[in-house]
DNA sequence: TGACTCACG
DNA sequence: ACGTACGTGAGTCAG
């Protein structure tokens, strides 16, 4: 069998790649997009092609290529973005250290090399494959050169190949004769001119009729077309300028050289170390363990010889007389029970795996080791709190979240990222170790998988502390870790744990009432718009009927179509009768399917809903709740608020809900320290009446609903970071008028305008933002070259620290609330958080305390110049008491 | 799986 | 000139 040879353009490949992926970015701010997505495709085409050799070919940065003397020349050539210019080098490193063969040669284009190995390999018996992201290579097309043409789309690669049959089915030419076709029709991505006036279809036909350009210009006076055939004639000297560009060299002095080029393992020590500062851990499972261990420069732990357990009794003993001051702990715990747990000191791992492994014995054990002073770290320590019991967070550590503060964009705090952040190696991925498995599973059938993750986890957080805790106090963030987030974590494990009470029945009946409303409505509308067999749920179908069918006008928003979004349909026809049905039949089936019929699958036997709250998920520090999300249940209109009227206290109990009087606002006040603002707040008037007043110039007592509506909306803006686009789009005016009203509020805010500018300058500078507690969240986007990217950045810079500030207070308000219910015995439960407002479950007689603890706690939550105030509510449903 | 839409703050 | 509000999670469609 032949040998076979894989030829890839690097700078052509990267280049798609960088298109094709989104930036990413590593921990240390590398781009590393491009470099990511070159390697999958050079990954793919191993995979595929299993070659005998392998060059990667690179232009050569000289002044000299064929193609730039014409952009020179015509002025035409666009910069590569820095963001990629910076990932070639990186690129090239990376391939180096694999051992891949890169060539460039000075005054030679890619292109003019990999034609000429491809040529030349073909006449030694070999076969070939060119793989580039431009077509120019289809002119090298042959009997074993088959050319490849990688198209990134959405994440997902697929390969195009070119035979010279296909060609000719494509293009109507041959391979050879398509380098004719495309110097008459020219190509302004690869700077060829062409001749004006012609246009593929043209030079196709031309190329056809007279098989040549030489054979065109032979037979010049037959051309029917009079304009073409005059510019042909005119510009005779541009079709041989454009073939000559056009052109790819066969016969440049480079050679195969097979030692080089040579398949090799190229997944060596020294690429895994690369592609882990690069941060692409998608590819670490290529590499094996010897790679891997070899590769480690400086591990920073030796991990302790494992000690299994016979009986959870020995387990509870071995915990129970540790007396050192230092011990790593993880339970994997699956639909709250504990499966196994290991117990890590410096120099042993204790580890046991059992159904008996959850006792009151084991929470003592854990009990004195606390009041030995002995700190116990974890990795996510929340859903072992069922295990461990309440203990202080001052005797706590947990990794996870420490990542968290420190790296918030990072969308995993696993052991894995732990180890590789801060110990300097990658153990398996959860996926790697368990794949489809689930921990209980693996309990059974692979005991041993189950045993090397919970002992790596235990280890891991023992040895990542002292790393985790230094880089918290070098960035300021230490106090947000031990005061905030450690605290924080058994507050939202007690919450997850008692759930909210929920009327089943009610719910059915509500889900009921929907169902008969959709009908009547999915009937009027399949009958309004005679298609009785639409889909309504699809906006696909959705936007052919409006727009096309009905002929509404303006369409036209999104990448695949039409937009039918709510607040497009009632800009475009509010008053149309369809139009209000589809809206009306949005509104309820999304309660129905989201809410009322959603919500039930979570009932548990108790009749209560538990849902989640996810502490390390979001970038600016706030809580979020998933399974269900119960941050999201309706309030803004009636028939949604109806709902929260099957959320109830159980029997003799009442909620009590308070929530905070636009915190954000507040936050930003004091921060700025805008005087106008804070004076404002401090007269005690509506604020959004006052800046209406001031924004529009009229009277405080002329501000009509509307105006104060509009000024609300500007406040919103300026917390979000404003634009003038973003206000004229939201309430419905001009862009003009929207930067009219913004430079009147800065007029009458100038403090406010001042400190937006200082953020933004400060993140640019530091490349993240800060709360006024110290949280900070990196913003990438602010240092990348496109505008719209760095202009998100810069809201997100305005945005961040209002929105984080706010979040910081309301998690150290839960905290002390919390305290102060325990503190005085109380039966009085937090059940939830939604950002700004906690509910509380409790015996009616604890109700005045209950209000005064809250009062007292969310208030004195921080002491800023303006007060922050709540508004208290109670009442026998969440409907009732908010 | 990604795009779209929509619920909340 | 670029094309937008900030932060989330869930259900549905369609490839």
């Amino acid at each position: 069998m032949s040998e076979k040879l894989v030829l890839i353009d690097g700078h052509s490949i990267i280049n798609r790649a960088f298109y094709g992926v989104p930036d990413l970015t590593n921990a240390s701010g590398v781009h590393t997009g491009a470099v990511y997505g070159f390697l999958n495709i050079f990954f793919k085409l191993l995979d595929e092609e299993n070659p005998d050799y392998v060059v990667v070919a690179f232009d050569e940065h000289a002044p000299t290529f064929r193609h730039e003397i014409f952009a020179e020349y015509k002025g035409t050539r666009k910069p590569m973005p820095d963001e990629l210019r910076q990932q070639v080098p990186v690129l090239r490193e990376l391939l180096v250290s694999m051992g891949v063969q890169t060539v460039s040669v000075p005054g030679l284009e890619a292109d003019d090399i990999m034609g000429t190995l491809a040529k030349k390999s073909q006449a030694e018996g070999m076969k070939v494959s060119l793989v580039s992201g431009d077509r120019d290579l289809l002119q090298i097309a042959d009997r074993d050169i088959l050319i490849r043409i990688p198209k990134t789309k959405q994440g997902k690669t697929t390969i195009e190949d070119y035979t010279p049959d296909r060609v000719q089915e494509e293009f109507g030419v041959d391979p050879v004769r398509f380098i004719q076709l495309k110097a008459l029709m020219g190509d302004t991505s690869d700077n060829i001119p062409g001749v004006p006036k012609v246009g593929p279809k043209t030079a196709t036909d031309l190329m056809q009729t007279y098989g040549s350009i030489d054979g065109i210009y032979e037979h010049l006076d037959d051309i029917k077309g009079n304009s073409i055939r005059e510019s042909l004639r005119e510009h005779r000297d541009l079709a041989d300028l454009s073939l000559v560009l056009a052109t790819i060299k066969i016969d440049a002095d480079v050679n195969l050289d097979r030692e080089k080029a040579k398949r090799r393992n190229y997944y060596t020590s020294e690429a895994y170390e690369k592609i882990k500062e690069l941060g692409l851990k998608s590819f670490y499972s290529r590499f094996d363990d010897a790679a891997k261990t070899s590769s480690v420069t400086e591990v920073k732990f030796q991990m302790p010889e494992i000690v299994t357990l016979e009986s959870s009794a020995v387990f509870v003993k071995a915990i129970s007389d540790f007396t050192g001051k230092e011990a790593g702990v993880q339970f994997v715990i699956e639909d709250g029970n504990a499966l196994s747990g290991a117990f890590c000191t410096f120099d042993k791992i204790y580890y046991y795996a059992g159904a008996d492994i959850e006792s009151d014995d084991l929470r003592s054990a854990f009990a004195k080791l606390e009041s030995n002073g002995c700190i116990l770290c974890f990795t996510d320590i929340k859903p072992q709190y069922g295990v461990i019991g309440a203990l202080s967070p001052s005797n706590l550590f947990d990794a996870a979240l420490g990542n968290y503060v420190l790296d918030p964009l990072s969308a995993d705090h696993d052991i894995e990222n732990i180890a590789n952040a801060y110990l300097g190696f990658s153990p398996l991925s959860v996926k790697e170790r368990f794949g489809k498995m689930t921990f209980r599973e693996s309990f059974f059938s692979a005991p041993d998988v189950l045993k090397s993750y919970t002992c790596d986890g235990a280890c891991i957080s023992l040895f990542a502390r002292e790393h985790i805790l230094k880089l918290l106090e070098e960035s300021g963030q230490l106090k947000v870790f031990t005061e905030i987030e450690m605290p924080l974590s058994y507050v939202l494990y007690d919450m997850e744990n008692l759930g909210i009470l929920v009327r089943s029945d009610e719910l059915d009946e509500y889900s009921r009432m929907l169902s008969s409303r959709i009908d009547e409505l999915e009937k009027r509308i399949h009958e309004e718009s005679g298609e009785p067999d639409f889909n309504i749920n699809s906006p696909k179908q959705l936007g052919v009927i409006l727009f096309e069918k009905m002929g509404l006008e303006g369409g036209k928003k999104t990448k695949t179509g039409y937009s039918t979004s709510a607040d497009v349909l009632e800009k475009l026809a509010p008053e149309v009768p369809f139009v209000k049905d589809i809206l009306e039949y949005r509104a309820l089936t999304k309660l129905k399917s989201t809410y009322a019929d959603g919500l039930k699958g979570f009932i548990g036997s108790d009749g209560r809903i538990r849902c989640h709250f996810n502490q390390m998920v979001t970038a600016t520090g706030r809580i979020s709740s998933s399974d269900p999300n119960l941050q999201n249940i309706p309030v803004r209109t009636e028939l949604g608020r109806e709902l929260r009227k099957v959320f109830v206290p159980e029997e003799g109990c009442v909620f009590t809900d308070a929530d905070y009087s636009q915190i954000e606002l507040r936050v930003l006040a004091s921060l700025s320290g805008d005087e106008s603002l804070i004076d404002s707040y401090r007269s005690g008037e509506d604020i959004h009446k006052i800046t209406a007043s001031k924004v529009f110039g009229v009277p405080l007592d002329e501000v009509t609903d509307t105006l104060r509506r509009n000024a609300k909306a500007v406040n919103f803006g300026i917390v979000y970071g404003i634009s003038s686009f973003g206000l004229g789009e939201n309430i419905g005016i001009s862009r003009k008028e929207a930067a009219e009203y913004i430079k009147k509020y800065f007029e009458n805010f100038p403090g406010l305008k001042s400190y937006l500018d200082g953020l933004v300058a400060s993140a640019k500078e530091n490349g993240y933002s800060t709360t006024y507690f110290g949280r900070r969240r990196p913003i990438p986007e602010l240092k990348n070259s496109n505008f719209m990217t760095r202009s998100f950045g810069e809201r997100v810079a305005m945005n961040a620290p209002i929105q984080g500030t706010a979040a910081d207070i309301i998690k150290l308000a839960m905290i002390s609330v919390w305290n102060e219910l325990k503190k005085r015995d109380l039966k009085s439960r937090l059940i939830l958080q939604v950002h700004d407002e906690l509910l509380i479950e409790g015996p009616e007689g604890e109700l005045s305390e209950v209000n005064n603890i809250l009062t007292e706690c969310m208030e004195k939550a921080a002491d800023l110049a303006v007060k922050l105030e709540i508004s208290v509510d109670t009442g026998r449903s969440w409907y009732e008491a908010h």
